[in-house]
DNA sequence: CTATGCTGTGCAACCGGTTGCATGTCAACC
DNA sequence: GGTTGACATGCAACCGGTTGCACAGCATAG
């Protein structure tokens, strides 16, 4: 039992210990049919008197395959990510890989960043909403494997959740209710999601003929969600669409303080089914699908990984409204 | 702009184009101070020129320092852990570690499994409510350096959030509303804080002449506080605390489904304050600290890292009741 | 003018594995 | 019985950095 040696033990001290090359104690681990089985034998029962483990690092530089993948993310603890987060790293334990996570705080520099320390350990990357312009993206694309979550580069593999379908159900939802005047709540400029549920839901009132606002809480937090209520009450609006369920519940939050009833007096729609029915009154919302991105995602980039080929693929996952307890009739008054 | 090559610049390509030595190349960025400015500064440039990004494997490899380290929680999209994981994330960044994350399902194995895939190549671990046993951690703390959170194991290392102290305001709060009866609805049996809080609120209990029972919800879940409430009803309390807010949060949507109103007729307390005001009616909680519990178990690693003395470290966090909407006074009723 | 001491840079070994190629051995084949 | 080829193993270069040591150049001291 020597496993007390400070630095781990090597091949070298193993090929010693067995009495043949260093080489053949790399290919005991690695291709064991190249070898012969007493051989292999032999040098096993070595490694195991001297508590030999391969080093994961070592191995890593001079194969090229690092085992590793890293997930960026603008949040962790923003809800919509750590069921994302969760998924990813149970399908990259199947395949025996870690996962490093990197948290960018909504900071397209610090993205940047991140990327640059990671690229060097791992085989390949997912970039989760990112806030990092086209070209940056691009730029570290030729240089890793990369997967986008909820982001659109030409000639980059991507998961996308499409909240249009959902959204405009939402949208619909609404009008069905009686609502002519809605207010759609923002989220962050640079995040692809905002413009698609902006677009969704701009569509979908003109369709419809209601009367639509903007009200900007660039950062989604519950605080934003709360300082956005002003606004979206003056806008004389009776429901709101907001960019994520943590937006919602701020906004919630907010109407509740100045006493205006939900549903009776006003609707409100979140996105990204994040906190389940777990609120009361629990939260119309828009489902997310996270957990299949975050899954897909990492098998699609080990497929990637895998073949060469960095196929240009595509995986659209469509949404739905999941109707709850925060929409209703619109209220009785006078609309013009 | 060559940055178009495959692999990745190498300190080689960096050296030519700079007509300098590969040492001198790393001598820029280790060493600045043992080159002329004016070397290093045409190094940089031609760096830049290149797009040059230093390999982290390969200074592992030859320092041995890793610039890794691994965070292993039981389960990533339980609410209390994100904001200890981001905390954490970020107080690794500023020393520039790159961190491993690792969800064990809340199972042994898995955690076991983990801490050995991880440990070839990260320089120390942090272990977040583990489930493995005393044994287990012992063993690998022996191996690496390692920090451990929620759980006391003699000789490690560690940050304890002291839930005690929190779950005996709470056990007061309800004694205080006149409760006489109230249940612990208890978490993981394999779980230091839910041994914690079982016994305080044993301890609190007994010394205020409240009569308590258990009834166990062994995995903390949504779901698992919605299957408890029949228990818990059937022990004819008014109260509950739960072991944590996820679990109680299923107990009032139990309890709503059965109409039983809250807090009319009964009082809830969670624990860890995961879910903030956001829920409505907002819940009585135990403050968690988990985002000071995440950045301090990051820095007491450092500084292990940092001197070779591994102190034996414990700090110890203080929790208090936050009072929300779900507790009051104990309904009107004859109680033996 | 030589001895002494810096300073800045290069050389080459090393970290712990992997892998293409060469070599030696032995059995099968013509 | 000599040639062929398969099989098992060793040699040495390589992955991309780091670092101890040698050495050249120059200034200062004696």
């Amino acid at each position: 039992m020597a496993a007390e040696r400070k630095g781990g033990v090597t091949i070298s001290q193993v090929a010693k210990e067995a009495g043949v090359a260093r080489s053949s104690v790399s290919r005991a681990y690695t291709r064991p049919d190249m070898l012969s089985p007493e051989t292999v034998e032999r040098i096993k029962a070595a490694a195991g008197r001297l508590g030999y483990v391969p080093n994961h690092t070592a191995r890593a530089l001079s194969t090229g395959r690092y085992g590793n993948l890293a997930l960026i993310v603008p949040d962790v603890a923003n809800p919509f990510f750590p069921p994302m987060i969760r998924a990813a790293q149970v399908e990259a334990d199947r395949s025996d890989f870690c996962v490093f996570l990197g948290n960018s705080d909504e900071d397209p520099e610090k993205e940047d960043q991140l990327l640059g320390r990671f690229s060097g350990q791992v085989e390949g990357i997912i970039l989760a909403s990112p806030r990092l312009s086209d070209e940056r993206i691009a730029a570290h694309a030729l240089l890793r494997p990369l997967v986008l979550i909820n982001r659109d580069v030409k000639g980059i593999p991507k998961v996308l959740i499409d909240s249009g379908t959902g959204i405009a159900e939402a949208t619909q939802h609404l009008a069905d209710f009686g609502h002519r005047n809605i207010v759609y709540v923002s989220g962050p400029s640079t995040s692809w999601s905002n413009k698609q549920r902006r677009a969704a839901v701009r569509q979908a009132s003109k369709k419809l003929g209601l009367d639509l606002s903007f009200v900007s809480a660039s950062v989604p937090s519950f605080e934003a969600g709360l300082q956005a209520v002003d606004a979206i009450l003056a806008k004389g609006a009776t429901a709101a669409i907001a960019f994520d369920d943590v937006t919602a519940q701020g906004i919630l939050a907010g109407l509740g303080e100045r006493g205006v009833s939900v549903p009776g007096e006003f609707s409100v729609v979140g996105c990204d089914d994040a906190l389940g029915p777990l609120t009361v009154p629990s939260l119309t919302t828009v489902s997310s699908r996270s957990i299949e991105a975050g899954k897909l995602a990492v098998s699609l980039l080990l497929e990637v990984l895998g073949s060469q080929a960095v196929r240009d693929a595509s995986y659209v996952l469509e949404t739905h409204l999941i109707v709850r307890s925060t929409t209703g009739p619109a209220p009785e008054r006078g609309q013009g």
